[in-house]
DNA sequence: TCGGAGCGATCTGTATACCGAATGTCCGGT
DNA sequence: ACCGGACATTCGGTATACAGATCGCTCCGA
């Protein structure tokens, strides 16, 4: 009976992730519990960790809420991305066994189809998987958490399908760029295109952001309350509720 | 009634961090309750935050035990301070005002006297004021709160006076530089100054590691099970228990 | 009719008790 | 001397109780 915590855990994070708990939505602990089916304890002891992780805020004695996407915690979260990700795939080159990088490869050939949505989803998976093992490979545990801490929290903003939307082909590119440089151990050439896949990343969801904004379509940022509208056809009773 | 849990978790971070709770030893939930007296609930709570920090380990069903120094964590923990910390006091310097970069010069004029045990303590309190300010100055909150947590976990090897003793008077002086260069609104050369700054202490550090292992001063390492040697004369019966 | 004070509902925060599970220890048997 | 099982300890999880805080509603007065 080890983890009832930890897959409960799992289960709220990944969903928060995947924007099922809608970024807003406030709820009680007993209502979660109910959710989960999970007593009151393990539910406070998650949330308390997705506290932590910035995905749920904890508001003092009103309840919970999935922390609201914001353009601000957007860009500090690229701004950190760009700052970690080019010396962690410098330090990686130089750390990876060959075994990993040829893993590495592999996932940096990952692309999706854009009529395909199950498979958009698919490659925000892989990518997290293609930056978490890069991270990994810094030998660095420490650091390894905390860029998949940034990476999970961006992939929120992912899902909404805001930053990448139409470069499946740029992005791949990109990837493939990096990793040949890591496989040729080649670490100078690495961190430059690591930065500049992120400058790519920052500078194309900034546009998106910009749209998605103008037709205020999902993110909002400030004083919490963002009502989630999502895609068109999503049911969204008593979302800031 | 709001703050139980949160004074409760400042003092046990403020004695791990002191290493008033020496690394490695372990101690159960009831046990740390009566010591600061507190209920198991608030007690749990801290702990649990606290295992996220990496100060404290939590063994499955054996309790906990603060987390045993260990040259590996030291040396994660300075290399991602070399990593964040040049681009952070340059995006400080960009960012900060005027009255932040006179209080960041303030704080780099500490220096401590090697003979005064009472004014190390004060310049390593001082060190992380001044590591933090800059790291808030980047007017990312989430790198800010980064920046800080590997800057808490290495304190409590400064604490143990590992890793700067003796060098007082380099340290303000890479401080002061690193400093004038941000009042100059010179992002690139602050840059520089940070990074020549963590580098020079990670080579001081490494050299007085060596000596404190030599010594069998106190640091451990490796496979958890940190029996404490420390000191000669030392009791360490049910050190591993 | 409108506005403000007060009351109650609800939920968090915290403490406590209890059961189950797992592990390390100790003791006794082989 | 070695091995195996019972016991104590301690954590993990749940339920429960209670205090405090906040919100919303009602009621009363202007």
């Amino acid at each position: 009976m080890e983890g009832v915590v930890e897959p409960l855990y799992r289960k709220i994070r990944r969903d928060i992730v995947e924007c099922e708990l809608t970024p807003g939505k406030s709820f009680s602990e007993a209502e979660l519990g109910r959710l989960y089916n999970a007593g009151r304890t393990p539910v406070r002891e998650a949330c308390r960790r997705l506290e932590r992780e910035g995905l749920i805020r904890i508001i003092p004695f009103r309840g919970y809420m999935v922390t609201p996407l914001s353009v601000s915690e957007f860009k500090d979260l690229e701004e950190m991305q760009l700052i970690f990700e080019p010396e962690a795939a410098a330090l990686a080159t130089e750390r990876a066994t060959d075994e990993e990088l040829e893993k590495i490869l592999r996932l940096a050939h990952y692309e999706y189809r854009l009529d395909d949505k199950q498979s958009y989803r698919e490659f925000v998976q892989k990518n997290y998987e293609l930056h978490s093992l890069i991270a990994q490979c810094t030998r660095n545990r420490r650091l390894h958490e905390v860029i998949g801490n940034v990476h999970v929290r961006l992939m929120r903003f992912f899902y909404l399908g805001i930053p990448l939307d139409s470069y499946g082909q740029a992005l791949a590119a990109e990837h493939l760029a990096m990793a040949n440089a890591m496989r040729a151990r080649n670490a100078g050439e690495a961190r430059q295109h690591a930065e500049t896949h992120i400058r790519n990343a920052m500078d194309r969801s900034s546009k998106l952001l910009m749209d998605a904004i103008r037709f205020g379509e999902a993110v909002f940022d400030t004083a919490s309350v963002a009502g989630t509208i999502a895609s068109p056809g999503r049911r969204s009773t008593k979302n800031t509720q």
